[in-house]
DNA sequence: ATTGCTGAATCGTTGAACGTTTCCCAAGTC
DNA sequence: GACTTGGGAAACGTTCAACGATTCAGCAAT
């Protein structure tokens, strides 16, 4: 029964967030729109995914779920909810009776996740898409332009996951888009130990321009030649960062 | 309702259960042996992947917790999280506050997902792989034509699984592999629809035949146009069935 | 230094409870 | 008769409290 919840610091997670979007009801034409609130475990997950993704929590940290659901606000076993959606997106790792931590990649999970991304994206990007999509790789390349003008090598990190998103979605294929934003992910676990080398970057930004422009005229082969070349020098880049 | 569990055997989930715990990822680089009992959850979760690829659970039925957890023998809670695992496999879908059903895919589920086996096999197939990997691939053809031989359809389906399974093995990439695993689960929902056509497996029989060849050969981008040409065939094939 | 034990900290799982949402069906209205 | 309205029952989402099991760290004994 609704306790005082004194240290409600981070009652957000059981606000009705009853907001009434689009405020009166549009007379006539109501659309059967799904109001669907997600539910509070996936509230959680999403929390805890944009905390790992800030680099606000590192990999190996342990997160103890008693610690949580009390510093969230929710009960363990949503808290364990949570865990189990992120460990599907190997984002956390389960050790049996010992907890959940912070997945921590090492070099052979860089090589595996430039597999996954060599396989999704080159094809989807033999296969074309439509203008529209490629249009949309167009906005993410001068996205990375305007960044990289602005001097905010965050947003151009954030840019060039936009490129590649865009470039997967070409194939509109729902399942390979979860999949590659799930990669995407992944990726940012070890970015934040990229330093940010501004050659490098400088370099890939003529990359994606040209690889966009090949799409733009038509050449899916040549883009794919590129993407992949792409592909295999920033696979040796961040492995390259990653061993010491 | 649909087919109610024909087998009431309640198996007991708390017995042990001495199977093989695959990786425990590494944190740390180091891959430290553990003798892991799958948790109870994951064992539901087993259990119900199992039926549901035998067509014991069909398409569209509803899983009901409460009965699950008096079936098995566990508490709702560990039904639960067997359903979290479910559903981020997609062989389940939870529908708020309704609960969850047995996935059934349509025709643009049919696409999507030879959407994923086109990358991701192509891309395997194009990568090469070592004899070893090869031999399973040339294994999984055998057990086919011993199935045919035998006029086991049902072994024939699952033959051809292993095939492709052996083929993305071949890049050697845990996620990749993962993913195919998956991919192969989603399929079998959609399997029992398909009525045996001896003619089309006779076909595919000796197309696995010349993908073989042509890998055991060496010319990895002969297998690759043949797969990718399988994969459409199959594709067409599935749809026609599912159209009507 | 190694071995073995004990205790605290957590995890895994259970069981029960309560508010909410959905769904079905009967009653009522035009 | 068709449509809406209003219970209620059924099931889900979430919480809470508890108990056994596992792990780990520290300390005593060999």
């Amino acid at each position: 029964m609704a306790p005082a919840n004194p240290n409600a610091e981070n009652s957000r997670f059981h606000e009705p967030a009853a907001a009434p979007q689009g405020g009166p009801a549009s007379p006539g034409g109501m659309s059967r729109l799904r109001v669907a609130v997600p539910s509070v475990a996936t509230r959680v997950a999403t929390e805890l995914r944009l905390q790992i993704a800030e680099g606000a929590l590192l990999p190996g940290t342990k997160l103890k779920e008693e610690a949580l659901s009390e510093e969230l606000g929710v009960s363990r076993n949503t808290v364990r909810e949570a865990f189990a959606e992120l460990a599907s997106e190997r984002l956390v790792v389960r050790q049996p009776n010992r907890g959940v931590f912070v997945a921590s990649l090492g070099v052979n999970d860089i090589h595996d996740v430039y597999t996954v991304r060599r396989a999704i994206e080159v094809s989807a990007v033999r296969g074309g898409g439509s203008p529209e999509s490629i249009a949309s790789v167009r906005a993410a390349v001068e996205e990375g332009k305007r960044a990289a003008a602005a001097g905010d090598s965050e947003g151009l990190g954030s840019a060039n996951q936009h490129f590649h998103g865009a470039l997967v979605a070409m194939a509109s294929s729902e399942r390979l888009n979860t999949i590659m934003s799930q990669v995407l992910a992944e990726m940012r676990l070890f970015f934040h130990k990229a330093s940010v080398d501004g050659g490098f970057y400088q370099d890939y930004l003529e990359e994606n321009e040209k690889i966009c422009k090949a799409l733009e005229a038509g050449d899916t082969e040549l883009a794919a030649e590129r993407l992949l070349s792409y592909l295999d020098r920033s696979e040796e880049h961040q492995t390259a960062v990653h061993t010491s």
